[in-house]
DNA sequence: ACTCGGATGTGCGTTTGGTCACAATAAACG
DNA sequence: CGTTTATTGTGACCAAACGCACATCCGAGT
């Protein structure tokens, strides 16, 4: 649904003022969670801004201390957060998928990237640069609103991550963070519908902040249930509500 | 420092408009973070909206779940910011010393509490409501610019210590908190300078996300260095340079 | 179709850190 | 000014999880 915008728009782009097309950009945009509360008119000049950029599987957007100054809408695929130790080990800080922004804190702050951003799948986003943005920004003032929403969420996560790790163990938050990966994919399925998670075991492994081998031993406990199903960087989710009951206890 | 500026306000407050104490109440907003680029004039109409709170040591300020409606700005004292867990054990996400807010959060997006708020020592804050803050926020737009300034920073802080936590051990973790908090306590005291951090060592271990006698442990070995000394509720960095190899290895 | 590389499952020894227990000591309070 | 209560220091034991090793196994590419 989110890709039909973004092809739409690299077309559009070199012959711009379509009309149609744009219509079609417009309402992708109004999906994204800082823009939700503009009208199309308000949205239209920021049409023009957008640059759309593709990315292969593992190409790295941006890295750990650079200057940042543009931030991401992501159109198609999905990008990891990641910080690294000093010596090469790498923690997940989020996932992001189609119509989620990242980046947008160096921009808002001016300070370097405090993490780096990786393509996990062919990834498709729409790039705004820190000026033009900022313009934006100035001549609507009801998005700071929706951008101060967006950062206590994303600081209400982390801070529950926090007391996670601290509470709970690994095979719990193998359980919670599923849970939380299958509710973003496909929030429109039912609620007994099996639902998938396509990742890697290491980067749950780093998401959940524990060993690959570790999360492999809860994942096989909870495939010997009946919980779930494991195949090549896949997980499918078949008892949710049995999850459910691994994650809270 | 701060404490003058309340001391000021608590007795100004039921005879307002005096004048010269309210230049001290405007002087001491200008140095809370969130405040510090409006000039004397946008300032004065917060002063009447601000209520002087007190509380003890130990006293609940709020608690998680609560429905949110006010934020605090801290005077004198200091308050830690924490989690519970199912079992009664909890996490501190943050400490905040005078001249720093909190509970702005559930104002900014409605929710409700995502942690409980508890003062540390006697406690002195001032009270703003959200109708007050966010009339104040429309009539002052460049303010949302420093909060979502503030709001990255406590999420960059927050990614920093859940990377931490996932890669450092308890002694090392224990050594950069103590780093911080001398930090953030006297910056303006000499490197060399002995720095005190009141803190008792469940407060620190709940910080750190370790057990208090793990927190113990570590600080017998640095207390064994030469590094630092312990007393009750009451630790003392003589190396600073010491202390930051530790936080390093 | 075959091969190679990335991903997964699992056993095992080792380590870190949590929990329990208790002694010692300092602050708090009547 | 003594008694009570919080705080700290440590020892012993145990469980969770890491790291290493290795056997598969699936999939992509040639």
């Amino acid at each position: 649904m989110f890709g039909q915008g973004i092809a739409r728009l690299s077309e559009a782009l070199p012959a711009r003022g379509s009309g149609e097309d744009q219509l079609a950009d417009v309402e992708f945009l109004s999906r994204v969670s800082i823009f939700a509360n503009l009208d199309a008119e308000r949205l239209q000049p920021l049409i023009g801004k957008l640059r759309p950029r593709r990315y292969q599987r593992g190409e790295v957007i941006f890295h750990e201390d650079d200057p940042g100054d543009r931030m991401h809408i992501i159109v198609e695929g999905s990008v990891k957060i990641s910080v690294a130790s000093e010596d090469g080990r790498e923690k997940n800080i989020a996932l992001f998928k189609p119509g989620d922004c990242f980046g947008e804190m160096a921009l808002l702050d001016g300070s370097n990237r405090s993490a780096t951003a990786t393509a996990m799948e062919t990834l498709e986003t729409l790039v705004l640069m820190r000026d033009d943005f900022l313009d934006f920004l100035s001549e609507n003032p009801q998005v700071a609103a929706d951008i101060t929403r967006l950062l206590t969420q994303r600081l209400r996560k982390a801070n529950q991550s926090l007391a996670d790790t601290a509470f709970l163990d690994v095979p719990t938050r193998v359980a919670k963070q599923l849970l939380t990966l299958a509710a973003s994919d496909d929030g429109g399925a039912g609620p007994s519908e099996p639902r998938v998670v396509a990742l890697g075991q290491d980067e749950l492994a780093s998401l959940v902040g524990a060993s690959r081998e570790t999360v492999s031993r809860a994942l096989t406990s909870y495939r010997r249930m009946g919980i779930l199903t494991t195949s090549h960087r896949r997980i499918v989710i078949i008892d949710i509500m049995g999850l459910e009951r691994m994650a809270s206890a």
